[in-house]
RNA sequence: GCCCCGGUAGUGUAGCGGCCUAUCAUGCGGGCCUGUCGAGCCCGCGACCCGGGUUCAAAUCCCGGCCGGGGCGCCA
């Protein structure tokens, strides 16, 4: 057995003997008596070694380990004062597992902060710091608190195909692959796919899955490949949609928070009351012009308005009764120019996009003529609203922008294990 | 796709024509120290992205390349 008790279990104990495995985080000689912090992904302990007890030979070879490197400590628990942890492990033996070269290309206990390259390239190490970990952690509390709510609600989870022949909704760049001896791409979403299986009656889904945009642009909210969290319902509207989404970004925020390690994060979020406020896409266009800023009807925010409102509004919110030139061709038109869209907003950041659906085949085929899109490539989604298309509405919810909103991290990369951006592939 | 900005020891930085055999911190190596916990003190190690040009003189100015960061657009 390698080992006994993780350090966390360890600092509850006094005077048990105990085995514990970890990373040598730091080392500080006092001359005869020495400290090693230890450290798991549970936390730290302290190693304390007092060269008349271990041996001088013990003392320096243990005392010249170098940091990262893996150990596994065989001692006592004691409880002290002395200990700033309160606890300390007296080991009669070290075993070093595996001895870390010098130096670090990224130091895990420097004082000195390394750039988001630095950070990426050795993300492995980057990895080994407490808050860059309890980011991760913050994002699997997320996916549960949503996934939680979701299955409670009878949804069900599926997986639809990422190797795609044709565009979801056009707009954005696809990755082109080779499948065989046909031209393919990596799907942008899920969208077309969900709502085929509420033709099946499948009644309620929701898919946790990758997407991918061949877009090139640059920023601090964007990426390449990222979490798409799609949820569609049969037989509800536009406000069924927003209240099953409102309660899993509710229960998100709870989950993310109530864990011990997101106080590492020092960020400060509170469970959000429910309903969001609503605002039409007419208000919204009120608020922004009276700021000064000018957008014409019919045109979508751009980031300089969506700042103003993000200062003008709550945390979260939703925005609409969108235009309906400016939303996909699979919205619910409403109201002649309007249509059933919604987006979830966070101050200036959209989360998450949505809408009822329009089911009905003869103005799906309609709209796509009018947005200039060919019906013959969309067939295999089609023909599911010739036969029993019930109504439906749904959202799409990026995880990466909701991680980084819970956890206050500024840079969308820090919420990804391996991120691929414009020019990243590697790691 | 458009527009800014930047590349100096392992890491993060200062310097922005001659005071540079390049600053500081961190790290690493060595020494002292029996309770550290951002340990402390002393000694040492280690760097100007690549190619061309301007100049008596280039880390510093100019051109090209490569790499990175950010903003906008677009979106999640």
């Amino acid at each position: 057995m390698f080992r006994t008790h993780t350090t966390k279990e360890a600092s509850v104990l006094d005077g048990e003997e105990v085995k514990v495995c970890g990373w040598v985080h730091d080392i500080r000689v006092l001359g005869r008596i020495a400290f090693i912090i230890i450290r798991d992904r549970y936390g730290f302990a302290q190693l304390t070694l007092i060269k008349s007890v271990i041996g001088k030979e013990n003392f320096k070879k243990y005392t010249k380990l170098t940091r990262e490197s893996v150990i596994c400590a065989r001692g006592k628990v004691q409880k002290t004062e002395q200990a700033n942890l309160g606890f300390e492990i007296v080991p009669d033996e070290i075993d070093v597992l595996n001895l870390a070269e010098t130096p670090l290309p990224l130091g895990v206990a420097d004082k000195v902060s390394a750039d988001m390259e630095t950070r990426i390239e050795n993300r492995f190490l980057d990895m080994r710091k407490p808050e860059v970990l309890a980011v991760f952690i913050a994002r699997s509390n997320i996916l549960r608190g949503i996934r939680d709510v979701l299955l409670k609600e009878n949804f069900i989870e599926v997986h639809t195909p990422k190797i795609v022949a044709t565009a979801t909704e056009g707009g954005t760049e696809l990755f082109p692959v080779k499948y065989f001896e046909k031209d393919a791409f990596l799907n942008q979403s899920p969208q077309l796919y969900k709502q085929i299986l509420m033709g099946s009656g499948f009644d309620r889904v929701f898919e946790i899955a990758p997407a991918f945009r061949a877009e090139e642009h640059n920023t601090t909210r964007h990426l390449n490949e990222f979490i798409s969290i799609d949820a569609e319902m049969s037989f509800a509207d536009d406000e069924d949609a927003m209240s099953v989404l409102e309660r899993g970004i509710q229960n998100a925020i709870k989950y993310a928070v109530e864990d011990e390690t997101f106080k590492l994060l020092n960020q400060d979020i509170n469970v959000p009351e429910i309903p969001f406020k609503r605002l039409t896409y007419d208000e919204a266009l009120e608020i922004i012009n009276s700021r000064g800023v000018n957008i014409e009807w019919g045109e979508d925010f751009s980031t300089e308005a969506l700042k103003i409102l993000g200062e003008e509004m709550d945390d979260f919110y939703f925005i609409t009764k969108w235009p309906l030139e400016i939303k996909p061709f699979y919205v619910l038109p409403f109201e002649e120019k309007y249509s059933k869209a919604f987006d979830l907003m966070y101050r200036d950041k959209e989360l998450s996009s949505g809408a009822q659906r329009n089911h009905v085949y003869a103005s799906l085929i309609e709209v796509m003529k009018s947005k200039g899109l060919n019906a013959d490539s969309f067939e295999f989604y089609l023909r599911a609203f010739r036969y029993g298309m019930p109504p439906h509405s749904g959202w799409g919810l990026g995880l990466e922008r909701l991680v980084m909103i819970i956890t206050g991290v500024k840079n969308i990369r820090e919420c990804v294990l391996f991120p691929r951006d414009r020019t990243r592939l590697v790691p």
